[in-house]
DNA sequence: GATTGAAATGAACGCTTGTTCAGATAATCT
DNA sequence: AGATTATCTGAACAAGCGTTCATTTCAATC
């Protein structure tokens, strides 16, 4: 049941999570203090206790959403279809999606052990139905005799691992721009797949 | 210049750095105090200080020895002689090594953001050497024609995400052994670099 | 212009932080 | 045994932590 909101909070809100998005991804959780992220907002840190229960909340909620649009941006971006066109169209939304979101990405990798237990499992098995979403694909090829893997939920993780790691390295206006980049992972994970 | 070590230093000190590396890689760097670190090590806070100058030294210690380690394994692991034979050999050594070191492994991918910035710079510089060996290989194979890679500088790059990937998932005692997980990998990276 | 109620303040709460250091302890050396 | 020196304790420091709440601010409504 949604907060009665008055003229600020709909702008408020949004700025709070945009500013723990960046400094837990920058410093990390345990280092980012409820004043810091109210001084980068503009605000007294007794503010935020309007807009989220407590500093575990603001993460969880970061994450959540992080994983619920990850999740809804694949099932849109599914063309369906042949595995193979399927496969390319992953890696493509996979990099284009990650790179988009640097910092989302990087907390929702790097702080799952500052998550509660109950708050763990949730993220944990969104992150899960994800990577079964790939693995579906390399399963689906597989059986139909398009691909060749032997393991495909070993071959998952690798594929995803290996198209994660662009966020580590990529940076815009570098030697590769994001769809040379995307076409090269691309034909990697093809030739992975297939004999 | 080492500092003179009566009977216990020599125990204490590794003790410290084993109970910090662990501490590290489960919380996070921030998120850990020095009263737990002495804690684990039977011991109170001020004790630590015979032993590391201050925080900041004890995380860039661990991480700069995971580095030399890594850099050492695979100097004396690199078997020389053919492309294919190398690569098979890095991705073999880099899946056990760092399954060997979970905890190590973790705090150097992870930590880099707690590093002050003349220890990030030194840190960065070690891993682009291992990152330069990977890539080594890949450009005498290509050169050589035994591999077919578009980009060996991105191609290193996404095979060592890849292999590190295993980090993530593996436990022992699963599916799979780390000799079939190995052989599994190297068989994808195989695939991505020959045509 | 008065009333309302959400939004924000700013001080306070008890607690923890990294680090220092004088003093106690214990092992080694002469 | 006495002197020396490495090792460790335990208290203290100033600063910062997450969170609460009585009070103030201020824009929208009547």
């Amino acid at each position: 049941m949604a907060r009665k909101l008055g003229s600020h909070a709909e702008i408020t809100g949004p700025r709070i999570r945009a500013a723990a998005e960046t400094l837990f991804a920058r410093h990390g959780f345990a280092a980012v203090s409820m004043r810091q992220i109210a001084g980068e907002v503009g605000v007294q840190a007794g503010a935020l206790y309007l807009y989220t229960a407590d500093k575990q909340s603001l993460l969880f909620d970061l994450m959540r959403t992080h994983m619920d649009e990850v999740l809804a941006g694949w099932a849109q971006a599914d063309p369906g279809g042949a595995p193979l066109n399927r496969l390319e169209a992953f890696c493509r939304f996979h990099i284009g999606f990650h790179l988009d979101r640097p910092d989302a990405v990087f907390l929702s990798y790097m702080e799952l052990r500052s998550l509660e237990p109950a708050n763990f499992t949730a993220i944990e098995a969104l992150r899960r139905d994800y990577e079964r979403a790939l693995e579906g694909i390399l399963r689906e090829g597989s059986d139909a005799g398009e691909f060749s893997v032997a393991d495909t939920r070993l071959a998952s993780m690798a594929v995803i691992a290996m198209l994660t790691g662009v966020n580590t390295w990529y940076r815009d206006g570098g030697r590769l721009s994001r769809e040379e980049v995307a076409g090269l992972y691309w034909e990697m994970a093809r030739r992975m797949v297939t004999g």
